[in-house]
DNA sequence: TAATACTTTAGAATAGTTATAATCTACGCA
DNA sequence: TGCGTAGATTATAACTATTCTAAAGTATTA
């Protein structure tokens, strides 16, 4: 609970107000031990399970787009059936596990550095990412 | 075209009739010298192009997930805004231009094969995709 | 040619997401 | 400490990609 400081802190920082529904959010997705994945769907989930008041679906949006703008959270591309998030920020790539639906982090010394050979002119490289699909055995 | 005798073949062996609809979706997408990424929405937009008949979106959904499971094409994900799909059915790597919204094949020799030194128990993998995402400079 | 299974189609339904516009709230300033 | 205002929240409508439905059409095989 002391975390809220920080939060109230964070969110001010980049210049976002520290509303409830904010904080509230803020603890959901970086008041745990570990990072985590998750879809909108999922986070409206957790939020209803874990809190009392309600927060809205569209400032559920408002707020990951918020934090994805200052790089609180990120994007990870799996399929277009649903968007998922990272609340781990630092370069990594992803193990998807097609039957659980789900991301699992693959760390930095599991997988050789990508290196890419050829470059596009007039282009900057944003980010490279691995995406290996699982499936059960 | 008598390659559509072969787009004929083609559906055949895979169990599927050879309709005519089936068959001109199989010459925009395997009757060009080159293999070329698409969503469904620029499919649609090439058929009503290149024909005077025209064929619905039910059926070009139907057509296109037929092909996939027939693996013909292949799915690439991108983002959640819209599903590409890729009928170089080769396993490679891609850039995505996020100007232009565009995915290019990166080919074997401009990367160096991804090792992934670890393995999730009871799974085996799938597919490794090396998504590149570049900007202008 | 007739029977049948498969296919196409228009349009309805669904689901994730974004826009709207009214209400509410945080917060700098009087 | 109370006001004014910019910014935030919300319910709900709108939007869009995709899937479903069920009726009409077509390929296949006997
Ligand atoms: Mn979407
Ligand atoms: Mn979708
Ligand atoms: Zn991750
Ligand atoms: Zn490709």
């Amino acid at each position: 609970m002391s975390d809220n400081l920080n939060f109230v802190k964070k969110l001010r920082i980049s210049g976002l107000r520290p509303t409830k529904q904010r904080i509230k959010i803020c603890e959901i997705l970086f008041g745990g031990k570990d990072t985590f994945h998750f879809s909108i769907n999922e986070l409206s989930k957790i939020i209803s399970q874990k809190t009392n008041e309600k927060i809205s679906l569209a400032t559920i949006y408002n707020t990951v787009h918020a934090f994805l703008s200052k790089g609180y959270i990120k994007q990870i591309a799996v399929n277009s059936e649903q968007n998922y998030y990272d609340t781990n920020t630092t370069d990594h790539h992803h193990f998807y596990d097609e039957d659980k639906n789900q991301l699992i982090d693959i760390h930095d010394n599991e997988v050789e550095p990508v290196k890419i050979n050829r470059k596009i002119p007039g282009k900057k490289i944003k980010s490279i990412e691995v995406l290996v699909k699982v499936q059960n055995n």
